[in-house]
DNA sequence: CCGAGAGCTATCGTATACGGAACGCGAAAC
DNA sequence: GTTTCGCGTTCCGTATACGATAGCTCTCGG
């Protein structure tokens, strides 16, 4: 737990810098769920002060990455088989409205989408991590077009959570490129049908579907937090 | 703004007294949108240091209730025509896929819900506000009943925020008892029957009939911000 | 009379200091 | 051998101190 980057001072909030800071190390790998983040610890490791370190735990406790252990530090929380449903439950309310909304605004309203896919896949995708930021921009997009701030924050409140434990911690499995592609474009078509009902469905189907495909799967290898649906 | 209330020493948790002051003076009208909130003089008002001050408006920040102004203290965000339709967009996400969920569930997930607009309607509603708290807590037992922990984080960050800014000031008109019980009931209904895109459609129709009835009609007295669908 | 620049003030973020509560461990009692 | 009680350590929340900077005001030159 010793290989978190040291600060840059040059940066007006050093709060935000420690917050970014945990947020990388957690998405490494280098800080793991169950672990305990002493502030005066990190503060030293860091080489500040432990105020900026409190502000950003505050920040991750308000945001449930982590979680206040009585007078011992704060431990970041693992996902138990509950937060995976409920996680994938607030996706589908949240993006599938998304998808209902933009079927309803026209055609027009896809084409940042149809940009962010393009952008996201116009390399190859090679790492787990590149698929798994690419597909998060691509959605991010869909809920982006709505307009919705709160619905956009909802969405990032998720992602953000989710990062810190399935994205990197051999949760996520990848699809080849051509299938990312193909099953991002067959959802986009379904909601630029114009009908809101099916554009939601398709939506919580290629959820379901990627819950399916990546997340179950990667459960399976651990037979005591096997997601179940 | 000199009315808030003094900070109760006994609680261990000094920052989340003052946080329950501040929204307190929120929900009060003791503090409204565009108020600067400045630390010292809210430390000295409260009798406590900067520190739990700071903690407290650096959650508030967080929910998006108040904004750093520069060197000039917090201001509280007042809600703007755009808010106020992303907030009632947000419901819908929110509540109606609450409802298809609690559909699906069957009858007895329901029995909360009764028992909640039982309780919250047991008095004769007088006031705007047992009106609004009747409304929220039937509200929120419905998304209560679904089990999940992150759809009820979303549910109260959207009502908190709208409490500060649409419910006490003069933005709620709330109906007659006897029509608010009949309208819950009829929403409870809708439910009952088990079908998810029933349950649905009726409790985004209930949020857009509310949206009309109340806050539309408090629009109307002030035609600069005048909400538009 | 008005605009630009300097200096001042207000206010924040960060650093440091202090006191107290929870946890763990060891000793004593049963 | 086991349980309970007390003490020390750890770690946090709160208080206070310090330095930086944005924005305001006041003055001076155009």
């Amino acid at each position: 737990m010793t290989a978190i980057q040291r600060i840059d001072r040059s940066h007006s909030r050093l709060a935000g810098e420690v917050y970014d800071r945990l947020v990388e190390a957690l998405v490494q790998g280098t800080v793991n769920p169950g672990d305990r983040l002493i502030q005066d610890r990190l503060a030293e490791e860091l080489d500040v002060s432990r105020t900026p370190v409190r502000d950003a735990l505050l920040r991750l406790k308000e945001e449930g990455v982590v979680e206040p252990s009585g007078r011992r530090g704060y431990v970041v929380r693992s996902l138990s088989d509950s937060d995976v449903r409920d996680l994938y439950g607030a996706r589908d309310a949240v993006e599938g409205h998304a998808a209902a909304i933009v079927a309803e605004l026209g055609p027009n309203a896809l084409e940042e989408v149809r940009a962010a896919l393009a952008g996201a896949t116009s390399r190859k995708l090679r790492s787990t991590r590149e698929s798994f930021e690419a597909n998060r921009s691509v959605h991010r997009s869909i809920v982006q077009a709505t307009g919705n701030s709160y619905l956009l924050n909802f969405f990032d409140a998720i992602w953000g959570r989710a990062i810190s434990a399935l994205a990197y911690h051999d949760f996520y499995v990848h699809s080849p490129h051509d299938a990312f592609v193909a099953e991002h474009e067959a959802l986009i078509e379904d909601i630029a049908a114009g009908d809101p009902v099916r554009a939601r469905h398709a939506m919580i189907e290629h959820i379901a579907w990627g819950l399916e495909r990546t997340v179950k799967a990667a459960f399976a290898w651990k037979p005591d937090t096997w997601y179940r649906m």
